[in-house]
RNA sequence: GGUCGAGUAGCUCAGUCGGCAGAGCAUACGCCUGAAAAGCGUAGGGUCACCGGAUCGACGCCGGUCUCGACCA
């Protein structure tokens, strides 16, 4: 890494954050914005995921998006890869990455350095269908026989969690936690970050505002055509505001429904969002309440110099 | 105007024979290592429409009032 840390905004869905990353691009020429998002990497899904325009991007170099179909599964340590790719040529032309985080996992496993076990797909199929049939219990007490700090991370109901740190030890003949110090360390990293806090009345404001902007600028045609296409993987699938229109063309509910939904989703995808970013102490918080450009631009240019 | 039904958590609704007021969703808070816009957990929240009565004891029984709905006129 060179002597000047990369930048980082970060912050819950319609909070701004894209804006503000495009302001200080403008102004500081050199800056190249890179998407931390784990659904604007698929193609093809771009209203949904407020993926920044063409006319955006051919303003300001991004990266981070586009880099599967939405009909292929996507995770963290592909995103990692490319990325890190990215953030190496940035810095071998001289350039200054700025990067907009909206997936906390995503990037955390790109600040924090993060050794990412492998996958053994068929260990963790006769897993799953082992969870099926007795449901987590016996399988977390295994994970408590054979790692036990893996096992106290988590809830002994979480089966997702259980069957992949099961996948791990058996297939890497390692322990799960041996991967790394857990996701509550948080070293010094050579990123400064900024985070975007909204009263939470105001967000859910902006959120169901940018919803019907989205449903206005053409949410529904866009999910027509990737359904008339390959489909949607199981990653992409899960994108807020898609399987709900789904919903809707395939007649299980109204538009004005799907709508509903997609909102009331959206709003608790925030407070997630906030709830992950809130708990590192790395992260300068910046309150916004009118103007994100004009609230947040300031302390950026403040800790980027 | 009459008859019947309904009124219980923010919302939708359970509540057995009269014996500590319940669920789902929502909300708040927390967890998370190749699905993360995913997954999991914890908590708070009540004038049981209102007034009165009988009872050791009422969300429940009796009388009345109010509101909403359906039907009849």
């Amino acid at each position: 890494m060179s002597a000047r840390p990369a930048l980082v905004v970060l912050g819950p869905t319609a909070s701004g954050k894209s804006d503000v990353a495009m302001e200080f691009a403008r102004r500081h020429r050199g800056t190249e914005i890179v998407a931390i998002d784990a659904m604007q990497v698929y193609t093809g899904m771009d209203i949904g995921t407020a993926t920044p325009t063409a006319a955006d991007r051919a303003e300001v170099p991004h990266h981070g998006l586009d880099l599967a179909t939405p009909d292929s599964d996507f995770a963290v340590a592909e995103f990692v890869r490319v990325v890190g790719e990215a953030l190496a040529d940035i810095e071998r032309r001289g350039a200054r990455p700025l990067l907009v985080a909206g997936t906390g996992l995503y990037l955390r496993a790109v600040t924090d350095p993060m050794e990412m076990p492998g996958q053994w797909p068929e260990v963790r199929a006769a897993l799953e269908a082992e969870a099926a049939e007795l449901g987590p219990e016996p399988l977390f007490e295994r994970l408590v026989a054979v790692d036990p700090v893996a096992a106290s991370r988590m809830e002994p109901s979480n089966t997702r969690r259980i069957v992949r740190a099961l996948e791990v030890v058996q297939g890497s003949g390692r322990a799960f936690s041996s991967f790394g110090p857990g996701l509550d360390h948080y070293p010094p990293v050579p990123f400064v970050q900024v985070g975007l806090r909204w009263p939470r009345e105001l967000l859910a404001l902006r959120i169901e505002e940018r919803v019907h902007r989205m449903v206005a600028g053409g949410l529904v045609a866009e999910v027509e055509a990737l359904l008339a296409g390959p489909g949607l993987s199981r990653t992409a699938g899960q994108a807020l505001g898609y399987k709900e229109i789904v919903d809707h063309l395939e007649g299980r509910c109204s538009l004005d429904e799907a709508v509903d939904t997609i909102v009331l989703r959206t709003r608790q995808f925030a407070v997630r969002q906030e709830r992950w970013f809130r708990r590192d102490p790395r992260v300068r918080w910046v309150d916004v309440e009118h103007d994100p450009v004009a609230e947040v631009l300031p302390v950026l240019e403040e800790i980027s110099a």
